[in-house]
DNA sequence: TATTTAATGTGATGTAGGTCACACAAGGTT
DNA sequence: AACCTTGTGTGACCTACATCACATTAAATA
């Protein structure tokens, strides 16, 4: 599938868009590629766009003072990346996204993004549902920090994303699971 | 302020609407008070209809097989609370919603908040930035549980929400940052 | 105001998971 | 092939927080 049916295809589950209304929203979307490891927001940069991952695997997270990485979104296809905060506040970023792998993807625009929605009502509707099962998605994740222990919480994760195992060193699920790389490891072996 | 005000407030912060456009919206909300430790939603039943919090406090929570209790969310004035999981997703509800305080709220049903939303463009904006704010907070209390122990994580919420420090029993307090009550007392006497 | 019930404080003790240190693999790069 | 960088395994030890038990206080409700 190319980029175009890629995008096409995740919209029409939530939304129906006439052909034209597809080719205008895609007409804003510009093809961006990362290799491995690339950077692709900073600390402390201005955001006004997001990302929509075609393939390959984007990571979002966050340095803390101790030099410690804490992982908040690994977006594979058909998944969006962006710093959300600022993107949506106007603020400076405060998280990072990088590559975990090399990874295809469609950048768009806040001032695009806005102005489609103004003029596409059911593009509209589909940024809320959206933004809903993201939502929900993670509520669903800070239940599972408050009631599972390590062990239950790695499970969960490879049970619902199971692309997720050979895609990405252990140490990064680590951080995604908010538990060190050394106990991660012993987890699956005991 | 009465419920017509604080709602048309709430809202004006994120959009513009005429008179007519809020009035007809609003007449879609049912009054519906809610006296201290009534059930507003418990775990099982279908979910159609979501609160918006006029006064008081509402507390969305999960109950594990441990009977071990755990907050999602505590609503106050202009919060929003129902099981959007259950909500989005046509489930059963799998949380439960009960009152902190007696509790002055509207009630929205999904049927009418989907038909005012293709109703009123400018409805279906309000409902996305709502949503994109909520994802962002949640981002950020996943950040929090990763990232801090539990005094900073009860510092940062009082910090955040003086209001719940008098309006909340600190084992609910607990239950929201993810420790023991036991642990919670002693952050704060030391 | 007396009496239950809910909430909080505090000691003693247990444990999941963190941290540090170093050994070992496995991919890339020259 | 030799090298370096990045990732993983594992032992020894440490600590934040959980759990259990019971005392104390505050807040409903008779």
């Amino acid at each position: 599938m190319n980029a175009q049916e890629i995008l096409r295809t995740h919209i029409k589950k939530t939304v129906d868009l006439t052909d034209e209304q597809f080719d205008y929203f895609f007409s804003f979307f510009k093809p961006k590629f990362f290799k491995k490891g690339q950077v692709v927001i900073s600390e402390g940069e201005q955001v006004d766009h997001e990302y929509f991952v075609l393939d390959g695997c984007l990571k979002t997270f966050y340095i803390n003072d101790n030099l410690k990485m804490h992982i908040l979104q690994f977006a594979t296809g058909t998944w969006w990346a962006s710093d959300y905060n600022a993107l949506y506040n106007n603020e400076k970023a405060s998280v990072n996204v990088d590559c975990v792998s090399d990874a295809h993807t469609l950048c768009l625009y806040s001032e695009d993004r806005e102005k489609v929605c103004r003029e596409i009502h059911e593009i509209e509707r589909f940024l809320r549902w959206r933004s809903n099962r993201g939502y929900v998605g993670l509520q669903k994740r800070i239940l599972s920090l408050l009631n599972n222990n390590a062990r239950s919480r790695y499970e969960e994760l490879i049970a619902q994303h199971p692309e997720l195992y050979n895609l990405v060193p252990k140490q990064l699920i680590a951080a995604y699971l908010g538990v060190s790389r050394e106990t991660l490891s012993r987890l699956y072996h005991f």
